[in-house]
DNA sequence: CCTACCGATCGGTAGG
DNA sequence: CCTACCGATCGGTAGG
């Protein structure tokens, strides 16, 4: 069972990554961060700069992570219900399967900072858009309801991340399975009903 | 124009409002209301007993609001796909008609303590049943797709509370079009889909 | 990475 | 006894 040799630096990154999410960022000390690693307060600027620093590390590229897969998603050949369906599973996996640094994203987001929190919003922006896109693109092949794609898109969102709430790993529930609930109900909710 | 006579009270908690609500529990002092007051901080503690007090005043009892109204939909004669999409408009109605409280509630719903976090946590699972037991209701008449109820019930708040992200008062959508937003696209989410 | 510290600010309380 | 506060300071902890 040899364990992966961690660095200082990544069991710093690990530890913190487990109490911001449990405790949140202002309610964590770094004394506690320290005392898990059994060092002391000042050994952490040893390896980062600041308490902001170390979160920004934590959360600083998720979003370029989404981004990067959506991309090829939104511009392949299939039709636009087909690309919100995957689009949503390959974005609940990443965000189900990284759950700890993407709560510390939506619960801390503003505690980055001003430059940080533009550059933050404009890769949401460009992610958010690139939905709208699918959705517009669906909208006009009549197969998704009327209303600002922004809008949906948002709300499309806000039913993918909601899963962060209450999904734990080894509850009952796989990542997998939860991603096909989410895609389906969004992509039907969406959908201009026949009947 | 003349003004309802706020007391200092209400000057106070609807202070603390937008100030949590905008930039967090934690990260707004005491001060920092008070100062907005044109008082001093210890005259803050002759209206409160603490920060956690003020706090508990702002989002304690916003759950029993939420289940008062749900209950009499939960328990009329109405059909399950109509009683869901009440209770979603009436939640959403309730929840950006006070989008503050409930950012606030949301964000800070730990900072409360674990006996008052218990009794939140029970008023939430009573809603949550409630709702869970209409979705059941509809699946046991083959019109709501198959599924754990109370993950269905969740993923369903998620939507709904999501529009507090982006929610902005006068801002474009009104409070209603996004109820109905909303409630259409959780039904027709969680509805068989006929073709 | 430790010991020994700092300037500031936190929530909360004293007497009047 | 009450209300509506004030100036000063408490013990602790924050990031650095």
């Amino acid at each position: 069972m040899a364990r992966a040799p961690e660095t200082r630096e990544q069991q710093i990154l690990g530890h913190a990554l487990k109490l911001f999410s449990q405790s949140g960022y202002r309610e964590t000390s770094l004394q506690d961060v320290a005392d898990q690693l059994g060092l002391t307060r000042p050994a952490f600027y040893y390896y980062f700069k600041s308490k902001d620093e170390l979160l920004w590390r934590l959360i600083g590229n998720l979003g370029d992570g989404l981004l990067e897969k959506a991309v090829p998603i939104a511009e392949s050949k299939r039709d636009p219900v087909a690309k919100l369906q995957e689009l949503l599973q390959a974005h609940v996996r990443t965000v189900l399967s990284n759950s700890d640094a993407f709560r510390i994203y939506f619960a801390e987001r503003h505690e980055v900072g001003p430059s940080r929190d533009r550059r933050l919003r404009r890769g949401e922006r460009a992610y958010a858009d690139l939905v709208a896109g699918v959705i517009a693109a669906g909208q006009r092949r009549r197969v998704f309801k009327r209303g600002e794609p922004k809008v949906l898109a948002l709300l499309v969102f806000g039913l993918a991340n909601s899963s962060l709430r209450w999904y734990r790993p080894r509850g009952g529930l796989e990542v997998s399975e939860i991603a096909e609930l989410i895609s389906a109900m969004a992509v039907d909710g969406l959908r201009i009903q026949s009947p």
